[in-house]
DNA sequence: GTATCCATGTAACCAGTTACATGATTGC
DNA sequence: GCAATCATGTAACTGGTTACATGGATAC
């Protein structure tokens, strides 16, 4: 199962929301989407051409003003269709690989202290990322930014996901910390 | 940041705790640390002859039975210092890229009950994980598996880990299913 | 006038996956 | 006698990352 072909559909699925450039994608990917999902430049400008070439995007020539660099990509009807059969398909699933698990288990040989600090680092880490993603949470409730009620819908779900993680894993620092701290 | 080279700490942590074979590496990785990690055998073989060339381990040549096609690996003194120095660099992090947030972020198209069943999946799928978690959680309580108090104590912190990820998995599922429930 | 953002791209690289190949041993 | 597990490997591929290159526009 695994994954593959991911950075096509998480085009497709930028632009049936609204047409943009390779920069635009890039922008929504570290903004709105940040949360769950995540694009390189180096990957999307040669998915973008092969996309074209399969004709599941296209230039949106109209409107542009002269001399602008910017090039325009729109869904077609058959990239539509595409996207929702994908969207259809059950999700595949990425094998874990958490590096900081698996620092921690074999973390034996480290002296009490500084297993405490990598614990302590990861927590200020997810702390962190948990603060962010409730002041997007208030931004986007008080309609700082301009989309439909059914898009923020979904929007709010998915901060809600980063939300309740981060806790877990907050969550998991306090209990973990707590085995090496009575010692 | 991102993650380079995993694999080949990985398998030196794995091999200091114990000497052994590419398979039973693999055998580890999807028993006792299945949990947060993943390892394939393309990959394994390949990077143990190229750790074997770095010197970070070494055959042990020493107590194989006649005949057996089993290849020992053991760590090296050179293995451990690289490993002792890994552990305490700052764990890199891979940015998230979660296919099922993906698809539902963008299942706006999708009818009402096909958001649910996907949810449901969703959930499903984190639940059959809670409960396999819970019960290598009791076995490991009950002493089934043969292990050092000290390896216990980080195997059940990690379990703890998967625990409560699933949970926060789950109860995101019943959060949002409710969003669709009520319209 | 300089830093930051806008904007597009390419090339080299790498980590990891999948598929294929082979064969011995053990348990039923 | 057959299936499952033990056991090791290679080759082709692919998805994604990093580094490099370039240059206009805007803000301070």
């Amino acid at each position: 199962m695994a994954m593959k072909n991911n950075t096509k559909f998480a085009i497709l699925g930028i632009l049936s929301i609204a047409p943009g450039s390779g920069y635009d994608i890039k922008k929504y990917c570290d903004t709105v989407i940040a949360n769950v999902w995540h694009e390189n430049y180096g990957h999307i400008y040669p998915v973008l051409t092969s996309l074209l070439a399969e004709g599941v995007i296209r230039r949106q020539e109209e409107e542009q003003e002269e001399g602008s660099r910017r090039k325009i990509y729109e869904i077609t009807q058959k990239g539509r269709e595409e996207f929702i059969t994908w969207l259809g398909e059950p999700a595949g699933y990425a094998p874990v690989r958490s590096e900081f698990m698996l620092k921690f288990l074999f973390s034996s040989s480290l002296p009490r202290e500084n297993i405490l600090q990598m614990i302590s680092e990861y927590r200020v880490r997810h702390q962190r990322k948990y603060d962010e993603l409730v002041q997007t949470q208030k931004d986007l409730e008080a309609d700082y930014f301009i989309i439909s009620a059914d898009r923020k819908q979904y929007l709010k779900a998915a901060l809600r996901f980063g939300i309740i993680s981060s806790e877990a894993a907050i969550k998991w620092c306090g209990e973990a910390a707590g085995i090496f701290e009575n010692k």
